[in-house]
DNA sequence: CTAGCATTCAAACGTTCGTTTGAACCGGAT
DNA sequence: ATCCGGTTCAAACGAACGTTTGAATGCTAG
């Protein structure tokens, strides 16, 4: 009875899980009907009630499938940051925020890269609960890194940091789901655009000069 | 004939463009029903499709509407700062594209910051004819500021600017989409959030600051 | 062999979607 | 007074939506 749990362990499930990663990243939640999900996954329509409960409850189990451990994978590498230095520099905690989602990016079978394109769109998600969803998977993570980074920046106005953590959090959200912006500015060889290491170094030069760019005087008058 | 046409110049067409651009910020394109929309701008239901043709060509026209006299409005500085100085500053050409935008925030009716926040939302829109729509009416634009940005920084690769352009972009839409996100990093007083002058300040600090970075080995290699 | 359970399936449910229709309405010109 | 083009209106259209149903299916345990 549990050796049917070891081999194709909720193989319908897994198959849902996968076309609605790349439906929802291709047509977004609502563009995406259960008709052409469920073809898509090769399952019968009412799998995904049947296994989910509903559409919404899909959309959660999609994020949290891949938002869970990319959340838990932060925090562990701010945990061995702050192990090995007192004082990590904020390009190292940079780093250490982008590398997880990077490095789903480089998941050779697709469902990373799509989910990821998926997540950078849904930062802007006009649906109310699905915001609030993320938001709260998120909200710890937030914390811990604000605390770090106020640390690795003791002269900046709090609340100057937590814009440019904003700031930043756009730069990635936008990168990850760009597909075609990159190629509008510029014919760009699209070869490259999926070498995580690559854009690994120029988003943290790019985010570590825009977090310690010096205050103007508006600014710190404001503050 | 055409005496009629001063007056209440296609007013229903203008009501049917508000209700639009505040729904659409709200519930994303898919996510709005020509019923509620005609409901809250007071008119028919069949009036959209009289008006419009169809809910794609409204979507376009909402676009339209603000978007063409922004990108003027881009030109038009980019064209005063290169008829000041030779050689605009990175900074100085940062803050000429970001400005009309944030100008619109300021709005105290508040259609154009509902446009806004939009727009920001759009630029990662699933809907492939919708991001098509607007990539087309921002290529012109684009052009002229990734031509500007190469004079301004003749020592970057020029594929990194192109990055980094890309960067920028994603910083800027994020921003004007961003309703909860500060707030979830930090309370922060919301009070301030539209103070579009203040946000520019902060704004070209962070995008001058990213596009100037030094440029890693690693990244001199690539290009 | 059979009883029990989780899963799959085809079919239908009621609702809502964007769009179309044809009549009603309304100023201004004839 | 009459006609007319532009506009509004209530009503309906067929299609697609998410979900539910109840019977069929396949496996496992007794």
């Amino acid at each position: 009875m549990n050796l049917r749990a070891v081999k194709p362990q909720h193989e319908t499930r897994t198959r849902i899980l996968d076309a609605a990663e790349e439906l929802f990243m291709q047509h977004g939640f609502e563009g995406t009907s259960m008709r052409l999900l469920t073809a898509k996954a090769g399952v019968n329509l009412a799998a995904v009630n049947y296994h989910f409960g509903s559409k919404h409850a899909l959309v959660e189990a999609v994020f949290r499938r891949r938002l869970d451990p990319m959340n838990a994978a932060r925090l562990a590498e701010l945990d061995k940051l702050e192990a090995a230095e007192r004082a990590p520099s904020p390009e190292s905690v940079i780093r250490a925020f982008i590398a997880p989602g990077l490095r789903l990016m480089e998941d050779a079978k697709g469902g990373g890269r799509n989910f990821v394109r998926l997540l950078g769109r849904t930062y802007n998600e006009p649906n109310k609960a699905v915001r609030a969803l993320i938001g709260q998977m998120y909200a710890p993570t937030m914390q811990r890194y604000k605390a770090a980074l106020e640390r690795a920046l003791p002269q900046m106005p709090r609340e100057e940091l937590v814009w440019r953590m904003h700031f930043m959090f756009g730069t990635l959200a936008y990168t990850l789901a760009a597909t075609d912006t990159v190629q509008l500015i510029a014919g760009c060889k699209p070869e490259d655009r999926y070498d995580a290491r690559l854009l690994e170094e120029r988003l943290a030069a790019f985010l570590a000069a825009g977090l310690n760019a010096p205050l103007k005087n508006v600014i710190r008058k404001a503050a």
